[in-house]
DNA sequence: CTAAGTCCAATCATCCTACAACTTTTCAAA
DNA sequence: TTTGAAAAGTTGTAGGATGATTGGACTTAG
């Protein structure tokens, strides 16, 4: 196999180099980009160049223009932007399903894979589910229920498995908000967390996966019989 | 809430239509388009605008432009080009157990939604087994046991799931198929195929997730120690 | 006739200037 | 203080000019 001769083109160059400032947080979300006039210069490359390769990575999710106002940062994670626009393509059954794959991935590989900074931060989490529980404030349980749930996926140590449960979940999140708050009844028992945190710091994958598949048919039910109404 | 006074650029205008045109498979995979100088015709926009729409477009994965040659198309679905950039960061076995999420949640779901089709399908692919295992045709029965998975998958009856699953099993296939034609042994037994199908027949659920599991552990181990020579 | 080399037309890549459309800021008048 | 118009700044669109690369047509030597 010879080398591939392939010459990056300076848009593509220009791409990159944006996308890295990025992803390094030099620019973070929310942040407004120079004006074309000065990343012209500090880029040196043409109007046209430059122009292409906003538009590249604006199409991409990661800039926002607005004519006559600026460029802004808009997300970090070009994938993160795809899986968004599938799930809102699909059905909220349908990615719920999804996710429930994911977890219960998560769930066996953590209890296998979990050390001791796993299980603190999971620890942690439930804490706060509690609080919050006890405040009888929903959307910062929810919040808090989220935080558990990434800690129990970042404990299966693997990085796509996390990557794209969180890509999947963020936009989740919004429905499953109103459909909580819609719902009215928030019934919050935390044993199911505790159950989980414990089969997965014993390393007991079956219940560990069992508990997953029992924490997801509730919330499905639930949801089915909101939506019902 | 007021109406949103969004009006879409020219160049998002231009891009929306080029998309169409090839997920309507007008364009087709590997057709060349018409030079810009036409396409600015076409559109009846500027060379600038035109050209920003399809940066946006290459940069997605839709589009390749060669200096000199011309602008050919490359794929159908951004998503899919976003997946396979992800798994490509990734490991083999960090995407394995990806993999074999999906493949569990799916062959859960076909288990209780499958109907005759579904069936069919998956009979014919075993059949295509058969035939390329008794050939001993490496690559041919690859094929095959993709179509295969392919079709239980499809039997769950979940868009996103089935998208997921074929956009994450594309850019592994080449992998499986180095590691495989390395490996040098090929034991197919058609028992493992056969009795999975028959679980989802009948709506076995557990039988079901017990077989992909063994199946997939099995390839696992071959991989391990494939790779640890 | 074949094969190698040359030339040329087509095509994309980059740059430039100009103007239009929109937003924010500034500032003066009511 | 509020209003409204002007000004400055920013992105959007247009059109032209030139460079770089490719692929094919053509030429020529063997």
């Amino acid at each position: 196999m010879l080398k591939k001769t392939e010459r990056l083109s300076l848009v593509e160059q220009v791409v990159i180099q944006i996308e890295h400032l990025i992803e390094s947080s030099h620019w973070q979300i929310g942040d407004q980009l120079p004006a074309e006039m000065q990343l012209m210069k500090e880029f040196d490359v043409s109007r046209n160049t430059l122009r292409e390769a906003i538009r590249a990575l604006v199409h991409a999710g990661l800039l926002e223009t607005k004519q006559g106002s600026g460029t802004v940062v808009k997300s970090s994670s070009a994938f993160g932007v795809a899986l968004h626009r599938q799930v809102e393509k699909s059905s909220v059954m349908e990615t719920l399903e999804v996710r429930l794959a994911l977890e219960r991935e998560a769930a066996q590989l953590a209890a296998i894979r979990r050390n001791d900074l796993d299980l603190e931060a999971m620890t942690e989490s439930i804490q706060l589910c509690k609080l919050a529980s006890e405040k009888g404030d929903v959307q910062e349980f929810l919040q808090a229920d989220i935080i558990f749930h990434k800690a129990m996926v970042k404990a299966s140590h693997n990085k796509m498995l996390e990557r794209l449960y969180e890509h999947i979940t963020e936009p989740l999140q919004s429905s499953i908000e109103e459909i909580m708050v819609a719902g009215a009844y928030f019934n919050y028992s935390e044993e199911i967390h505790y159950e989980l945190l414990e089969a997965i710091k014993q390393q007991d994958v079956h219940a560990a996966i069992s508990y997953v598949n029992q924490y997801i048919n509730d919330f499905r039910e639930k949801i089915k019989r909101i939506q019902e109404d």
